[in-house]
DNA sequence: CCGATACATGTCAATAGTGACATGTCGTGT
DNA sequence: ACACGACATGTCACTATTGACATGTATCGG
């Protein structure tokens, strides 16, 4: 299952407990990644430390426990990610809007495009000032995210705007025709 | 849910079986936008037909049945569209993986990151050829998926492999220095 | 005519994931 | 003192999804 390799990653980067997980979920991965919620984190989590890839490395208040990458878990991490998937599962609801666009009538395919675009052009401004933030960190390693992930979103909105502007304009021309 | 959404999509494009239907999902939408096999498509279909979204408007050779959306299914598939999702579901196992990059150590990362960027180019080359082939046909209507589907998978490659080379400039520098 | 292959649909048990509900703690402001 | 919000973890019923298994039919090449 994925969810577990995510949670390995996460927790490589830096050791943490199931309710700071959660959030970054929330706010990173969940966005463009791989989405969960805490009900399925915290069993999740139970299961890999019976399993012995994550350990308990430290309990503080309020019953949080952080949580540690045990190296057999490193290991699990590093060839998941080495191996080749062959086909790896997809599920977007985001892209399956636009690929039913064409079921549309062009006059309520034109609201949805121009909707798109407003909110991927938000969404660019937005991650343009997190890049900034994490100019200088090395790309790997404990802000690893910050850098790699930043930029790929980055990249992801820009061109989905740039297709939704590109459509608006074929529609439009279309239309005009 | 949204695979009976992406049903009607394909659906009120042209009716087809729920044959041709899991193949369209093999071909397009699953690869880039909504995964799902037959054995969860002939169930929503019966279910769907029940609801009287859909209907099966010819029975052909062996217990083929062709489905057609109905007046209701083409409302449901436009309320649907044109409702703002406030946070589409994302599960892409993928996108998963260039995120947890910042785990592995910067060897490990370039050898992922140049198998990406292979898979990706191709993919490119590959893209090309069908919008060539969809070049005169009008972006909506029965043509439409062959368009701004390939227009959208075109450009999401060609910034993924851009992301990809970008940062194994960055790695190496990094490594170099 | 026979065998392979693609066509065509289905069930069912097991697994994965969601949303509603439940419970308790710590810190901060009033 | 106390209320409130963020912290922190959990269960459980329900729904969705997958993979294994099952079944039968046209078609085409040899």
């Amino acid at each position: 299952m994925s969810l577990s390799h995510a949670l390995l990653g996460l927790l490589s980067v830096h050791p943490r407990s199931g309710y700071e997980l959660t959030k970054a979920f929330e706010r990173d991965l969940g966005r463009y990644a791989w989405q969960a919620g805490h009900t399925s984190i915290y069993p999740e989590l139970n299961r890999m430390a019976e399993a012995g890839l994550v350990e308990v490395t430290h309990e503080g208040a309020r019953g949080a426990r952080t949580y540690d990458v045990t190296p057999a878990g490193r290991e699990e991490l590093r060839t998941w990610l080495l191996t080749p998937p062959k086909q790896a599962k997809v599920r977007n609801e985001q892209v399956l809007r636009m690929f039913l666009l064409s079921a549309l009538e062009p006059a309520d395919a034109l609201v949805v495009l121009h909707r798109i675009a407003e909110a991927t052009d938000q969404g660019v401004t937005d991650l343009r000032k997190v890049r900034e933030e994490h100019a200088e960190a090395p790309v790997t390693g404990a802000d690893g995210f910050g850098q790699l992930a930043a930029e790929f979103g980055l990249r992801q909105y820009e061109a989905v705007r740039d297709w939704a502007r590109w459509a608006i304009e074929r529609l439009e021309r279309e239309q005009g025709a």
